[in-house]
DNA sequence: GAAAATTATATTGTGCACAATTAAATTTGA
DNA sequence: TCAAATTTAATTGTGCACAATATAATTTTC
């Protein structure tokens, strides 16, 4: 009588919703506090690429934030239009274009600063399981991620 | 020396794109699943509420996958030209659409009951913590929809 | 019982996501 | 060296999400 790993049809049982659920809820829960910023939240992921390192590629931001250019051009050529970033192609590599952030860019993380502490506020959470739960998420889209890996047999092309 | 809750802007340290990325790698895992079927992963979670009861409204799809009718209105239409479902007007009030599936959508179902098993072999999970890591979601959704709890002053409209 | 308020859906517009294709620059290799 | 393969962005098209607005049906209130 083993119990087989959820085979259920059932919404209320499903990992992929209750992930799916709570990711739009938490981009709610950032919408507010983001329209301050002029930012919409895939922007502001983009913002805390740039603010670690500035002078990356789209395909190093792709690399980083799991995006491809489909979704990344529009999204900077807005914030490009919004006066946060510059876009130019590289000398070294005309393929590679290049992000850096404008004086407003940098000067909008003194105000971001204030985002994660209202979300740790609304979070409720004591530091370990914020950890806990993240660093899961992260095992799972890494588990998620892994090619063929659990499947028995797959030759492959 | 206490240390705050997560202050800081570094991309992976964030609770929020942990959560983000592992749900986009989520849906991406179920895709090529449902791509077999013919549905969007938003168009699976539809069916998985009408195949748990029939002839619910826009409504109550909605309140139960916290989607609004701008998703839900041409989501349902699509489905509708798939010749999955029917919408009509509901006799007893006639704001309301009442949405019941087709002999196909029904059928359709069969064939579904193979994808939370493929996903049960990509996760890899024992079905405590594929319990535990569901039910943590649900607890964070919970609390990130919490009206202004934690906000000190908030005396309201 | 009619005006006002509420409720339910649809529509419009913006911004992601992502697949597929295109185009241009660079690298590789016979 | 030069043609083929690869790499990088951009473009195009579809389908969500969601805010804002519109419209129509129903309920409430006086």
């Amino acid at each position: 009588m083993k119990k087989p790993l959820s085979p259920s049809l059932l919404l209320d049982e499903q990992l992929c919703f209750a992930l799916y659920a709570a990711s739009r809820r938490m981009t709610a829960v950032y919408r507010p506090l983001l329209e301050a910023l002029d930012l919409t939240y895939p922007q502001y992921l983009v913002m805390l690429v740039l603010w670690e390192r500035d002078g990356v590629t789209v395909r190093e931001l792709g690399e980083r934030l799991q995006l491809d250019s489909g979704t990344l051009t529009p999204l900077l050529k807005r914030l490009e239009q919004a006066g946060l970033l510059g876009r130019r192609r590289r000398q070294s590599d005309e393929r590679e274009v290049e992000i850096t952030l404008t004086d407003a860019g940098h000067t909008l993380r003194v105000r971001a600063a204030e985002v994660p502490r209202c979300l740790a506020e609304k979070l409720c959470m004591s530091v370990d399981a914020f950890t806990r739960l993240r660093d899961e998420l992260k095992n799972l889209a890494t588990q998620l991620a892994s090619p063929t890996d659990p499947t028995p047999i797959d030759p492959g092309e």
